[in-house]
DNA sequence: TATTGTTATACTCTATAACTATA
DNA sequence: TATAGTTATAGAGTATAACAATA
């Protein structure tokens, strides 16, 4: 452990609970705020998930748009169904398959894509404000390099899948 | 907005959602995965802040963890109930209140914590695999200086505190 | 028979507010 | 009267499996 000479310095990584726990907290509090942001559109940010995903695939299925979200198909219905129902996208027919719909942005629908890439950047922009604008360019290079590495996809939230809980005590 | 008159680097910052994004996704990663691995210890990551806790403040009451772990008194009883099922804490009589408890943890409640460490350490070694000892600690510090300027409690993980949900559209 | 979107069900987690026993 | 710990209740969110329509 650590063949270190000098005990003042022997548990140099024990700072602030390590790297990972850091990346742990200060990424919850991100999403927290940017939570908060997006309230100002009535919307969470799932529904920000979506608009993104269906400003770049359009005419998308729920069934793909479930898979590219990593997520189940029924937990969708409710989401699309709210940005429907705001008027932010539409249902149309598919082409080919009667069972399925093709989810399309309104223009509204783009109008809001825009409010939340502005909330974005502004959250952002607050998040980052400790930092020049250099450290915030080391930063994202940094964590791009994890996420890499890790095998995270590209502008997919992980939403906290589900979590292996171990047995809750027993219960009789 | 950045008066950049090379058109293809005008949007420089719109690569994977940008740092924000990057965070929520790395850190909620970063927290999924170590909640997976705690599981063998037959733990979740409550139970974890929880024993840090106490290792620092040995004999403190459940109303002043809840205060230190920034949650509600009501939502750590069954989580030391746990604990103290296990073997890893005691509840004493608290010396002067006899309304409160003391909190201590026991032999197996330090070695459990151990255990963590380790895991921990494990744990960040296998996320930050793709960077170098000089870029970790870079990372490390920039993370630092973020949880510092917005204010974020060391060691205190945000556990995603109650976001605002804005109505729930209309459901007669 | 398999698949799409949907609904129904059960289960977990949480916040809130009572409750008790002390202070 | 106020506080510590606990319990009860209700609500949101989710996974899972069933379901009807279509392939």
């Amino acid at each position: 452990m650590r063949g270190n000479k000098d005990p003042d310095c022997s548990k140099p990584k024990a700072r602030s609970g390590g790297a990972a726990f850091l990346l742990a907290q200060v990424g919850a509090h991100a999403a927290a705020k940017f939570g908060e942001r997006l309230a100002e559109l009535k919307l969470i940010p799932a529904h920000a998930g979506i608009v993104r995903v269906l400003a770049a695939t359009p005419g998308i299925t729920q069934q793909a748009l479930a898979s590219a979200l990593q997520t189940q198909p029924s937990r969708l219905v409710a989401l699309v169904d709210e940005l429907e129902s705001k008027g932010l996208l539409e249902r149309r027919p598919h082409d080919s398959d009667r069972r399925s719909y093709s989810l399309h942005l309104t223009d509204a629908g783009h109008s809001t894509l825009q409010a939340i890439g502005r909330i974005a950047r502004d959250h952002q922009q607050t998040l980052l404000a400790g930092l020049s604008e250099e450290q915030q360019r080391q930063l994202t290079a940094l964590l791009q390099r994890v996420a890499d590495q890790q095998g995270l996809i590209p502008r997919v939230h992980p939403g906290y899948r589900t979590i292996e809980r171990p047995e809750r005590s027993e219960k009789p």
